[in-house]
DNA sequence: ACCTGAACACCGTTCAAGT
DNA sequence: ACCTGAACACCGTTCAAGT
């Protein structure tokens, strides 16, 4: 073989393991990313993994990174002022809604912030550039604390899905068992639901998580005046 | 051997699976629950357990339905009236508190209901009294159904602990972490918290669950009143 | 230094066999 | 009917060996 290159594999590194792992997540969800599967996505043996990652925890805290790095790139696009006037509650809430925006890219994020510990630095960054925001906007330190605890996942863009419904109740809802729950069936009767499609499940739309989002944001704000302002 | 008994085994039932199953992770977490482990808390071979339960699957809701029906009991303990009137926001607090009180007993109750599908009739029972109790007070349908979303995994007594703290944060706070996230640094600096113990966690004692819960059911009712009470 | 095959200690679960 | 041992198809990971 004269001068001719041959094209070589691309040596493994931890940018493409990470970045195949978010792949295979992405794609085929959470569930199956082992190290076997992962390997094999990349033409490797499953051992070869761990000459660039310690083992998976580190796989999976490396994902979480990725998305909270994708939390700052999504949010950067809303640093344009608005006419209306920039307040706390503004800005918090454009933060939140573009977390969110990644989440909808990236559906194992929630399960993975969840279950794991809270350690990595690119979410200790995002929590406090949101304590920033609150900070600016006046609130107290106190505040501020009872707040992110109030906010809960929130926070991060994501509500759990924890509301009974047909696609998930594998309770049929027959004349008998809705006579058991008729307050439930009743209220089911009555709300008008959105398609689903573009959400995170049935009825976690956009509108269910703004509502919650503002529920807390308009009662924090009252719980600021209710303290008296301090100097910002 | 004549006339006197040996005590003879108690039969393996589903309910016993259940209760040991229940037991096991009280004590050691559920991902001490394998098939094998609970098996030998049972002086049985893992094979066994399959006689009475169809899979592991099975055993997991099996403990969902268990800690539902605690909140059943927990519950009528609130049941005598107080000297306050009885508005929903009273009524549902005592429900979601008293669950709560479940959770601390049973700290596998979260991760589990977090991550199933939500399919246990005393879930849906449980929702249905919600929704009953709020139907109540005069909450339109529409609002009720907003509310279940925006109360979250609290209808059910917790909250998630996503907040950094020393215990579950492997980033060591040296001085120069704490200059990359100085807003952070100075509301750790700031609050004063409680010590932990009788808590889900560090932060999240009584007082934040609470406050987080108030916070909604407070802007819940300022809905209410907002859209113009329809009749109860 | 990087990759690999065999092996270990676990899973949940199937199956054929025991009583 | 109820229980069991061996086995299967998976895990994450260790280790000794290849290049």
């Amino acid at each position: 073989m004269p001068a001719r290159k041959v094209a070589t594999r691309e040596p493994l590194t931890r940018d493409r393991v990470l970045a195949a792992a978010r792949d295979l997540a992405d794609e085929d969800g959470l569930d199956a990313l082992t190290m076997r599967r992962l390997a094999e996505a990349l033409g490797v043996e499953a051992m070869s993994l761990y000459h660039h990652v310690p083992n998976k925890d580190a796989i999976l805290d490396g994902l979480v990174e990725l998305a909270f790095a994708e939390f700052e790139t999504e949010g950067a696009q809303d640093g344009t002022p608005t006419t209306t006037p920039a307040t706390w509650q503004h800005d918090l809430r454009a933060r939140i809604l573009a977390a969110r925006r990644v989440l909808l890219r990236h559906r194992w994020v929630p399960q993975l912030v969840e279950n794991r510990a809270m350690a990595s630095p690119a979410m200790i960054r995002y929590t406090d550039d949101v304590v920033g925001l609150m900070r600016a906007g006046g609130l107290s330190f106190d505040l501020i604390h009872h707040s992110l605890h109030a906010l809960g996942s929130r926070m991060y863009g994501f509500t759990q899905e924890l509301m009974p419904n047909e696609s998930n109740s594998n309770v049929d809802m027959d004349p008998r068992m809705m006579a058991m729950v008729p307050n439930l069936a009743a209220m089911l009767a009555g709300v008008v639901h959105d398609e689903p499609g573009d959400t995170l499940g049935w009825c976690d739309d956009q509108t269910e998580f703004e509502f919650g989002l503002d529920l807390l944001l308009d009662g924090i704000e009252r719980r600021r005046v209710a303290e008296g302002a301090p100097p910002g």
